[in-house]
DNA sequence: TTGAAAGCGCTAACAT
DNA sequence: ATGTTAGCGCTTTCAA
């Protein structure tokens, strides 16, 4: 038999009874309203504290016209700490602030996602973060358009403040920084550009080739889905080519992971043979050899964006816009000249 | 651009009130009570489902004596896919069941934990997964005591069932293993004995020397907090120890890739001058070179079991005790003979 | 400045 | 089998 009795938790009426007040005013005075007598707010907060009284969110959210006792957080994938990691982040940023964090999963499926965004809604979330699915459904940019929304790593073109990657400009740099060693047949292996950082890395990729003067055309190009097979399997398939290519360029965290395994199972010599760049976590190519030339985002300063744009758009601040999250280009023995 | 009235949302009272019913029968068909004459059971699902109607969780979960519209998910650190990834996936099965996940970061705070248990219970949660901090308090057990939970990783000695990663055995391996290259200096570094995953890998470790006919009280040990810092100042102070040990054999997660980094920079050379096994998500060590002999633990696993027990605790089983996953210890490139 | 009372949207006794 | 109604614990008019 499940254990219950939760009722001895104490509540407003129990205070307002315990001092002599009213609810309204144990309420009032635990939610720092002005119209309050300071002394006696004060009271009423001490003996709250005394009692551990701690207010039921439930009723708080259901009767308050706005509450700020829940808000979602949405990401497509389980296994990457891009979103894993940042969510946890802004739940413990969150918590400062009294906010409990629902995570919910979407599998980047937007019929899966419709659903969560509908029960998101159902909790009456004050707002959310969400990294959108690809294919994501005029239903839900609907929902989207009714909340205090925060995009993360992907934008879906509603009228939203997100944190980004400002991935263009690195990957340029990246580009630049294998041409300069002599580079000529670069593979490239990235996110589909569907994905709005998908089509911002490819955008950086191709003023790289061009300022290099290479032709981006003639890349050997592999857009993938964000997960680690994917990586895995397109690396495989780019470094098979018949061109060989000297230079293998990748985008994504997940992606990232796979590519280096395909790459140490061809056997092929980094950086004599081939030259590696990765994306990422620099926590998970911490132990590679050669170190890794890594394009590196924090995802702590990800999840600080995050959570604060977040939090002044449950304000109502509306005037925010875009956080670009600055990345850096990590040189390290991953890249060396190209093999004549 | 649709500015969205929360109040255009439809209730039971709507759903009641367009197919002439109450609403104590509208919300007895959307529950499945057996009370219902189905053919009307049936109308009335047909007929919410059409209106895109979705319960409003708060107001179920004050209304009914026990909901699982919410369930916890409490954990130490926002940095370890141990945690993060377990808990992502826990979200994604979690959500099949209709269930939302509140996910709750305590630092392996005490009373940040506490904080947070009241929160959560402050929110009606179902149950929850915890992985218990360190020092955990008194009245937190006592919350504890009074809700289903699931402990994860750790173990506080509460009567709950858990899911937790079966190390005795492997550590016993990995000592046996490193004892039959020839290694009698080994080196340990790992979490507390408080921690209850820190006491189970301890005692393998023990039974591994005691095997292999080495004095386990001889070793050079050092046990932290299990974060990434604390594994490369770990792992630095025990290469430099005037043993100069021949082999480093660490546990825990974070503790691994932050000694993984200790060991590069101290230039020893592996595994001619040491021999290193490390402990965690093969994804973080996918890339090093030589590959690393690493106990493996699958997170998939633990999240799958752990969302399990939670639901059967929430069926109010009680016969529920540990569930162990077994890692493996996979040896790769990183040991080898120890040198003379 | 404080109190009384009306909900928030739902479920669960209690009636019928 | 269905309807009526009383809450769940809080916030928030509306009065005083």
């Amino acid at each position: 038999m499940g254990s219950r009795t939760r009722r001895s938790a104490v509540g407003v009426v129990d205070l307002a009874q315990e001092l002599g007040v009213s609810t309204a005013t144990v309420s009032r005075a635990l939610n720092d309203s002005p119209a309050v007598r300071p002394e006696l707010a004060d009271r009423i907060r001490r003996h709250a504290e005394t009692r551990g009284y701690v207010a039921n969110r439930l009723a708080r959210g259901l009767s308050a016209s706005a509450s700020r006792a829940f808000v979602g957080f949405v990401i497509p994938y389980v296994d990457t700490p891009a979103y894993s990691a940042v969510a946890a982040q802004c739940a413990r940023l969150l918590s400062r602030d009294g906010t409990q964090m629902i995570l919910t999963i979407t599998e980047n499926d937007p019929r899966r996602e419709l659903q969560q965004l509908r029960e998101l809604v159902a909790s009456r979330i004050a707002g959310l973060i969400i990294s959108p699915s690809t294919g994501i459904l005029a239903e839900s940019r609907r929902i989207l358009g009714g909340l205090p929304v925060v995009e993360l790593h992907r934008a879906c073109g509603i009228a939203a403040p997100g944190v980004f990657s400002d991935d263009e400009q690195v990957m340029t740099d990246a580009v630049t920084h294998l041409a300069q060693l002599g580079h000529t047949d670069i593979a490239y292996l990235g996110t589909p550009r569907e994905l709005s950082n998908g089509a911002t890395r490819w955008r950086g990729i191709r003023r790289g080739m061009e300022l290099a003067g290479l032709d981006p055309d003639a890349m050997a190009v592999r857009l993938v889905e964000p997960t680690r097979e994917n990586g895995r399997a397109g690396a495989e398939e780019l470094l098979a080519r018949p061109g060989r290519p000297s230079a293998l360029l990748v985008s994504g965290g997940a992606i990232s992971v796979g590519a280096a395994e395909a790459v140490r199972r061809s056997g092929r010599r980094v950086p004599d043979e081939l030259s590696v760049v990765v994306y990422g976590d620099p926590a998970w190519f911490a132990l590679s050899e050669p170190p890794l030339t890594t394009v590196r985002v924090s995802y702590d300063e990800l999840a600080v964006q995050a959570a604060r744009l977040l939090s002044r758009a449950l304000d109502g601040d509306v005037q925010l816009g875009a956080h670009l999250v600055r990345p850096e280009l990590h040189v390290a023995g991953s890249t060396g000249k190209a093999p004549r």
